[in-house]
Formats: C-alpha cells, structure tokens, sequence
DNA sequence: TTGGAATGTCAACAACGCTGACATAAACTG
DNA sequence: CAGTTTATGTCAGCGTTGTTGACATTCCAA
C-alpha cells in the first residue's frame, strides 16, 4: 500500500514531513483539535435545547444576511430536511426571522433576530477566545502555514464557498 | 464584546493577524476543512453500516492494540455507553477482538483482526492521500505551521493524549 | 395552460452522542 | 476474612442530527 516512508528516498530530505508517520500525526492532530475547536460552543449550547447545527445555522445566516435555504444549504453541506429541523425551531424560538422572497416567492429569506444575534456572538466569542489564544500561541508565520494547509485539505466546492465567504467581507 | 480589532493599534503589527476578521476566517477553514478531512473515509463507511465513529475507534485500536475500553475511553472523549455500541458492533462483525484481561479481569484488551486491520488500512490510506497532498501542496513550513496551531488549539488533556500517541511511535 | 424544475416542508428512519441501572471483579476497611 | 466501596464493562432508552421519501407551492418554458 501507499507508504510514504518508501518514496522518501526518491524525493530527498525535503519531502520527509511526507512519511506515514507525519500523516498521521497531522491526521491526529486534526482529530483533537477540532474537539477543542467545538468544545466551548458546544458547552454553551448543551445548557440550552441547541446543538452543533443550530451554531452553525446561527454563524452563517449571521454571516451572510438575507441567505436563503438553499443557499445555506450548499454552505453546510447537508440535507435540506436536517437543516429545515433546525431553522424550525431556531424560528418558533425567534432567533431567527424567515422571509418569503420578493422576487422568487418560493424562497426563504434567513435573518437573525437580535436575540439570534445576541446568541450567535456569545457563540463566536467563545469560539474567538480559543482560536485567538492559539494563534497567540503560535505566531503570525505558524497560522499563514495553518491556513495554507488547511485550504489545500478542502474539497474544491467547499474551497469555493470558502473563497467567496472571504471575499465577501473586507 | 472581545473586538480584535479594537486590540490591533495597541499591539502593533505584528499581531494584526488577530482581528475579528481573520479569527473568523481560521474558524470557517477549520470547518471546511474537517469536512474534506472526513469525506473520504465517510464515503467508504457508507456502503457498509459503519460511520465515522467506528472508523475513531478502528484508528486507535490499531495505534495502540491491546488497549483497554477505558484508555479508549479517554483517547476519544465519548462516554463508554456509546463507545461499547460500536465495539459491539466490530467484535460481532469479526473486525476487533476482546480479550478479558490476565491481572484484572474487569478488563478488556481490544485487537484488530486481519479483517479488521484490513478496514483499517482502507480507511487510513484514503485519509492520508488526502493529507499527502494537501502537505505536499503547502510545503513542509505550512505544515510546521499547521501542526503548531493545532496543537495549540487543543485541550490540555487531549494535547496529553496527543503528545503520548506521538512519543510512543519512533 | 400545462408539465417540469426549483424551493421548501412534513414524516419516518439510522448513526451516535448522552444518562441511568446493573453485573462483575478488584480493592479497601474494620 | 466479611462487608463496603471503587473500577470496569454491558444493556436499555432518549435526544440531536444526519439520511431518504412523499408532497405542496411557485416559477418558467413549451
């Protein structure tokens, strides 16, 4: 099978970082730290009846006013169902505010309420605080590095929204 | 509320990186990016009645065989109740096997068998294709990068886990 | 205007977290 | 050494969140 340790020979000191066993740190490292990445949201929420999807559903309706479902949709990465369950009840809850579209009727409009909004910043603030304190930690060079890699292990659609979502805001 | 902008003309440039702005970017590529990180491996558990879950627990089998239920446990930071479904699931399917222990009985040491390690290579070598590229891409000081802000980004419990899984492979 | 595509909603099911109750084995205590 | 406490693992049941299937509404194009 595919074993990095073999073809360090061929390709030189440069490419060791490419070993099996430096995948597989990076794939373990990967594994704890998107459990602390989602540790402190997910602290708060368990207090309430929310979980992981209504904070992501919250982030990015935050991020992007006025989306629509389908929009969202291709965003998250998920069905149309599972996320339907969520705005439900982030709706019934008025954390969220659903507006029929003026040109397209068949659409929704998604925006937060300010209580929405009051929820999603003690989301994200909790959130900030960790990546803030590790990026701290790390230093300007080492989080250039972290978002390089990480841009280069997404999928290209995700990739995309990625991008626009960047490029969205200054 | 914490505004990393607001903290920016105090620190100078040197840590610009740390506004609102970019912390949210790393927040989002950390989301997009564990999505690409799982896919792979998710597409494969599909077709069988596995999920990412069975896959975790596969993983650390095979890094430390012989390990205990409870050291399981804590390396994957889920409660033994939900663990001990998917365990069941492998050993009754022939993939892992459960060895009561020879000092204290209470225990039990979990081994792949060939068909297990077989899932295992399966899952791993489509993970680290993945990751190869994506490194391969970055260059070998994104990676140094990448793996500083990781693991800075972890909970002190789970960098122990992290740092232990690391040091007890050459 | 009618048939198909797009958008969103409701219903039911599976994976996988969780708590609670329990059996067994080990360890401690009087 | 007997009785209690602690540790480990198992079984049962529930909640969140993913899935597919069926359906209503709206738009658009033949």
């Amino acid at each position: 099978m595919a074993d990095g340790r073999m073809m360090a020979p061929h390709s030189g000191e440069s490419l060791l970082f490419l070993t099996d066993e430096h995948l597989r740190q990076g794939i373990e490292a990967m594994f704890f730290a998107y459990r602390g990445f989602t540790a402190d949201p997910d602290r708060i929420l368990a207090d309430m009846a929310y979980g992981r999807a209504h904070h992501r559903a919250i982030h990015f309706i935050n991020r992007a006013p006025g989306t629509t479902v389908n929009n969202l949709l291709n965003i998250l990465g998920v069905t149309k169902q599972s996320l339907n369950r969520v705005l439900r009840t982030l709706i019934a809850d008025g954390l969220v505010q659903s507006r029929v579209g003026r040109n397209d009727k068949r659409e929704r409009h998604l925006y937060l309420t300010d209580e929405g909004r009051a929820l999603e910043q003690e989301l994200s603030d909790a959130q900030r605080a960790r990546m803030r304190l590790a990026f701290r930690t790390a230093g300007p060079e080492a989080v250039a590095g972290f978002r390089t890699v990480l841009e280069a292990m997404m999928d290209p659609e995700m990739r995309e929204s990625f991008d626009r979502l960047r490029d969205s805001c200054p």
